[in-house]
DNA sequence: AAGGGCAACTGAACGGTGTTAAGTAAAGAA
DNA sequence: TTCTTTACTTAACACCGTTCAGTTGCCCTT
């Protein structure tokens, strides 16, 4: 008679159906909450589990034992595990959309601002080499892709899709004010990223190869901006004291 | 005490699938092989299945399945998985080798070369995504990254470092020929690695936001190697005609 | 207040994964 | 022939993501 009505709420319990109406119960062992609320406790545990441990250590067990129900039980909020996945990863965006707007904030020339933005998409990479992997150089099934709304209209963008905007509205800038050997932005973005993507996941995977990551950010992005520079442009210091002036 | 699997095979017996015909004797129910020989047959079995079907159907069930043999078996010849999928990644490497190789001899000028294999790193990666997926963007254990041999005195090199070697003597032909603005080689060899890697893990993860890949690739490479040039290079347009002496 | 319906949740299972321990048997040495 | 070595099998462990039948907490209606 010790244990039956002795109300162990948050015991959970597996034999807990033996005591059935026998008992006036007042705490009820299962607690249920609305899906919204719950859908956030299960991101949040998931955040969590993967801060501490990476990307391994996020596992539907581990997230139900965390948020203290059923691994079953995320399926009634989630679809599968990408879904949940997929949060940690529009969470990293946003932290890149504030880096971005942030130094909008500090720097008014194209150029400067580039190179500032570029510099804060590697040191925000590599400052969390685990959500960067996991954005960037992780298999996404196609259905992930665009987060877990089944409409197709597109009304709502991605965090992701906003955060590459962000990048594209950079490099008109810098075409606008003729900068820019290339005059399409969505080249130039391109191989402006995949310059500064070429750089984190270098030293994510082969750190032990570079010998000074700092130095290696910083030549590469010179190197990007002098690359994309037209050979006449005033910015470009050999081209400056030729003085020829194009347009 | 009773058993009748005396089995007096004499000399030479490599191959074991036929037996004596002169010995009446039934098939051995278990085989057989001298470690060397199953060593390969389950690194081509891996690499078979990984041709097939990706990364994902390289399990140690489904090798031993091929190889005729159970799981358990393996861990006879290897330490763990990651040990076979370092087998397929120096294969991968030796290719890498292979290519270089090829366009050294077909150019001899030092920036031709390096513009030539870049273009060869790039498509050979996206020619094959899930081999370049896991040998440079997948999380490789320390102990599997240099290898399974044992010793430390490392005399000899992994076909990833004699790869990177050829990298290295290609960007001191470019030094060499006073047509890099930077001095130190690894520093160099490291940038362009890493704007070659960005354009093939960008493509490999993000294909779809790519208008047009072949675009994307020449822009790079053209953008790159003008990043690397000084300013007043004479291999330089905009510079040759204000006819500047380096250095 | 009583009861019904909905759905959040549980328990158990399925089929997969890498890896290990203990026992068996085949080949070579004595 | 007998012994030793070791390639190999069988069985299991501890995980994984996912599914499904059943349970039960809670809101809505009566």
């Amino acid at each position: 008679m010790s244990k039956k009505t002795a109300c162990p709420v948050g015991a959970a319990s597996k034999v807990a159906t033996v005591i059935k109406k026998s008992v006036p119960q007042r705490t009820p062992l299962r607690r249920r909450l609305p899906p919204e609320e719950r859908r956030e406790q299960i991101i949040a545990a998931a955040r969590k589990l993967f801060a501490a441990g990476g990307l391994e250590q996020v596992s539907m067990r581990n997230i139900a034992r965390e948020v203290g129900i059923t691994q079953a039980a995320i399926y009634q909020h989630f679809q599968d595990k990408n879904e949940i996945l997929f949060e940690i990863a529009e969470g990293y965006f946003g932290e890149l959309i504030e880096a971005h707007d942030r130094i909008t904030v500090r720097a008014r020339d194209p150029i400067e601002r580039m190179k500032l933005f570029m510099r804060s998409y590697v040191e925000n990479g590599l400052a969390r080499p685990d959500v960067y992997r996991l954005v960037f150089m992780t298999e996404w099934p196609e259905a992930s892709k665009h987060g877990h709304l089944p409409e197709p209209d597109a009304e709502e963008l991605t965090k992701g899709q906003i955060s590459y905007g962000q990048l594209l509205a950079r490099v008109s800038d810098l075409i606008d004010a003729g900068l820019v050997r290339k005059q399409d932005p969505g080249l130039a973005a391109e191989a402006i990223w995949a310059a500064g993507h070429g750089i984190v996941t270098l030293l994510i995977t082969h750190r032990e190869m570079i010998a000074s990551p700092d130095e290696l950010i910083t030549t590469q992005i010179e190197m990007l901006m002098n690359g994309l520079l037209p050979d006449d442009s005033p910015a470009r210091p050999g081209a400056a004291k030729s003085g020829k002036a194009r347009r």
